[in-house]
DNA sequence: ACCAGAAATGTTTGCGTAAACAGTCGGCGG
DNA sequence: CCGCCGACTGTTTACGCAAACATTTCTGGT
C-alpha cells in the first residue's frame, strides 16, 4: 500500500479510500491511484482488514463424507447462498461422525477465520460433547440440537410417513424398512416415523433391516429381503441403498415393481435413471442450504437470538415406476 | 490476550508462548495461563496471526457445479489432503464455466485469505482469459493450462482408448460415442481419443451424439441410439449419461448388453448398482485431490517453480455386466 | 554464600489497514 | 479583496499477535 501511495504521489490513506471506493476522492486522484495499484499488482490484504474490522466475511462448514449426494448438494447450496450474501465458505471434512472427531474439527475450525459455523449431519454428536467457542454463531442441520442451536432439517417424519402411506395405499399388507445406521438421527427419525405410520394403519411391523447408507449395504440387505416372499413393499432410508436393493432383487429374479415395490429417500439425480425409475421422497437440498445460511447470517449480522428456531423444510414424494399394487 | 495475561499475572508475550506451545515456558506458569484462557474463553485471533506471519494456512478452490460426482469427490479428496497438511480450504462455486464467471470467481477469491488456488474443471477458461493475481500459486485440474500452471488430470486419453479397445475386442464392428459438451476439455479429450482408437483399429467412425453430462441428456441421446440397429456398442463420456442411455435402451426394448454394450466413464458409486452393473473407466479422484494439494503446497511452501509439471493420474477399466460380445 | 550461564519472562516493535482527527486548498458571498 | 465553508487529502493511532531483543530468575558448581 505504501508503494502504491508513493507511486501515485498520495498518502496511504488515500489509497485505502480508493480501494474501498469511498466517494470523497477526486476522480483524477482515484484514476492515478488505480493505475498505480494496477502497475504494482496491489491487492488489499484481507488479514489486515479482518483485524481492523473484527470480522472475516467467512463462514465455516463442517461435514462428514461430503462426496455423498445429500452432503454435496447441501454444500453446493450453502456455498451459493453464502456467496450471494458476500461470504465465502471454508470447509472441513471430519474423519468420522463420532463426537471426538467432531469436536476436533470444531476446535480446528474455531481457530480459523470464521464469523459463524454450519454443521451438517453431525449425526452422532450431542450438544454436550460439542465444545463450541462461546459466542460463535452456529446453525445445525440436525434436529438433535434443537434448543441448543438453531436448526434446519428436512421433514424426515413427513417423508417417511408419505412413503409408507403410498405403499399401503397401493394395497400392500405392510411395508418393510431398510434403515440407515442406528447412530444417525435422520435414520432414526425415518425409522420411527415408518413404525408409527404402520401402527397407525393397523399393519404389522416387520423386523428392520439395517444398512449404512451405502449402495453396497443396500445390496446385502436386498439379498435377505428377496428371500422373504412376504416382503412385497420396502421403504429404503436413502436412494443409494434403494439402488443396491433393487439390484439384489433383480439378481434374485424378483421383479420390481411387480413382485416388490421400492421407495427411496433423498431424490438424488440418478434415482430417475435406475431401472425401474425409483419412487422416492425428494428433499430440497437447495432450500436447506439457503435456510442454513439465512439463519446463520441473521445471528452474525444482527446478533439475533435464534436458539429455539427449528426450520423444517418440506419434502415431496415423487412417484415413479418402482411402486405398484402387489400381485393379487 | 491482554486480559488473559492480566488474569494469569504474566505478560501478553507469555500468553502467546503458551498459545503456541513453545517449550520455554515453565509448566506451572503454563497451567496458570491455560486456566485463564479457559476462563475467559480466549481463542487466538487468526487474522492477527496471518497478518504477523504473512500467510493464512488456507487454500482456495474454485469449482463449478460441485454437487456432481466427479467434482464432489475431488473436493472431498482435496479437503482431506489439505487438512492433513494443516491447511483449510475455502470454496467458491462459479455460476458457469464461462471465462467471465471464472475470472469473477478468481477475483473474488484472490481477495480472500488464501495462500494458493486450486481450479478444478475450469473447462472453458483459457490461460489468457484468466487474470490471476501475480505470485499466487495455482494448480489446475485441466490440461489446457499445461505450460501456464502446473496441472493434474486423469488419463482421459488412455481411459477412452481402453473403453474402445475393450468393446472392439469383444467383437463389435465399431463403437458409438455419447460425448460431453463441446466446450469441456475432458469431453474433447475423450472424444478425440475415441476417434483415434477407432481409426487405429481400422473401424469406421460413426457420428458423435452429444450430451451435457446430465443423465437426462444421456436419456435423450439414448432414444436416438436405440433406433439405430447398427449401434451395438456405445462409449458414454460419463456414468450419468450412461445411466440415462441404459434406461432409454430398456424403454426401447433393447437389451443391455445382449443388444447393446455400454461403457461409462468416472466410476461413480452408483455405476455398480445400475442394471446391469455398468462397465466403466474408473478415475482415482482421491489421488487427483492429493496430487493437486501436493503440487500446490510445494509452490506455497518451497516456492518451487512447477510451471511445466503435468501429473497424469492413471485410470482403470472396470469390467462389469453392461458389455458383452454382439449378437452373432 | 557467590557467580557464570542457562532458563524463563518481559518490553518494544511492526505486520497492513482504516477510523478519527487534522490540515490544506479553492471558490464564493459580502 | 477577505474570510469562511466545504471538498479533499494527510497524520496519528490501534486492531492482536509474535519476532527480536532485554531483563530477571533460577540452576549448579565452587
Amino acid at each position: 500500500m505504501t508503494d502504491v501511495a508513493a507511486l501515485a504521489g498520495v498518502s496511504a490513506q488515500t489509497v485505502s479510500r480508493v480501494a474501498r471506493e469511498e466517494p470523497t476522492v477526486r476522480e483524477a486522484t482515484a484514476v492515478r491511484v488505480r493505475a498505480a495499484m494496477e502497475e504494482l499488482g496491489y491487492t488489499p490484504n484481507r488479514a489486515a482488514r479482518a483485524l481492523r474490522y473484527g470480522h472475516y466475511g467467512t463462514v465455516g462448514m463442517i461435514a462428514h463424507r461430503l462426496a455423498r449426494t445429500g452432503e454435496s448438494r447441501t454444500v453446493e447450496a450453502v456455498v451459493e447462498a453464502a456467496q450471494a450474501e458476500g461470504y465465502t465458505v471454508t470447509l472441513v471434512d471430519i474423519a468420522s461422525p463420532a463426537p471426538h472427531d467432531v469436536s476436533a474439527a470444531v476446535a480446528r475450525l474455531s481457530h480459523q477465520d470464521i464469523d459463524g459455523l454450519i454443521i451438517i449431519r453431525a449425526e452422532s454428536a450431542t450438544p454436550d460433547t460439542l465444545a463450541l467457542p462461546s459466542h460463535l454463531p452456529v446453525v445445525v442441520s440436525d434436529s438433535r440440537f434443537v434448543g441448543h442451536h438453531p436448526a434446519v432439517g428436512a421433514d424426515q417424519a413427513g417423508g417417511a410417513r408419505a412413503a409408507v402411506e403410498h405403499l399401503l395405499g397401493l394395497g400392500h399388507r405392510t411395508v418393510h424398512h431398510l434403515a440407515g445406521p442406528a447412530d444417525s438421527t435422520p435414520a432414526r427419525q425415518r425409522e420411527e416415523s415408518w413404525r408409527s405410520a404402520l401402527t397407525a394403519a393397523g399393519a404389522t411391523v416387520p423386523a428392520v433391516v439395517r444398512g449404512d447408507w451405502t449402495a453396497a449395504s443396500g445390496h446385502d440387505a436386498g439379498a435377505a429381503l428377496a428371500a422373504d416372499p412376504e416382503a412385497t413393499a420396502v421403504f429404503a432410508a436413502n436412494d443409494e441403498m434403494a439402488a443396491g436393493l433393487v439390484r439384489a432383487l433383480h439378481e434374485a429374479g424378483r421383479s420390481v415393481p411387480a413382485d416388490v415395490s421400492v421407495v427411496g429417500f433423498d431424490g438424488i439425480e440418478l434415482s430417475a435413471q435406475l431401472w425401474p425409475p425409483l419412487t422416492t421422497v425428494e428433499q430440497d437440498f437447495g432450500e436447506i442450504g439457503r435456510q442454513l445460511v439465512d439463519l446463520l447470517l441473521r445471528q452474525v449480522r444482527d446478533d439475533e437470538d435464534l436458539q429455539d428456531t427449528h426450520t423444517v423444510v418440506p419434502v415431496r414424494l415423487v412417484e415413479r415406476q418402482s411402486t405398484a399394487p402387489p400381485r393379487p
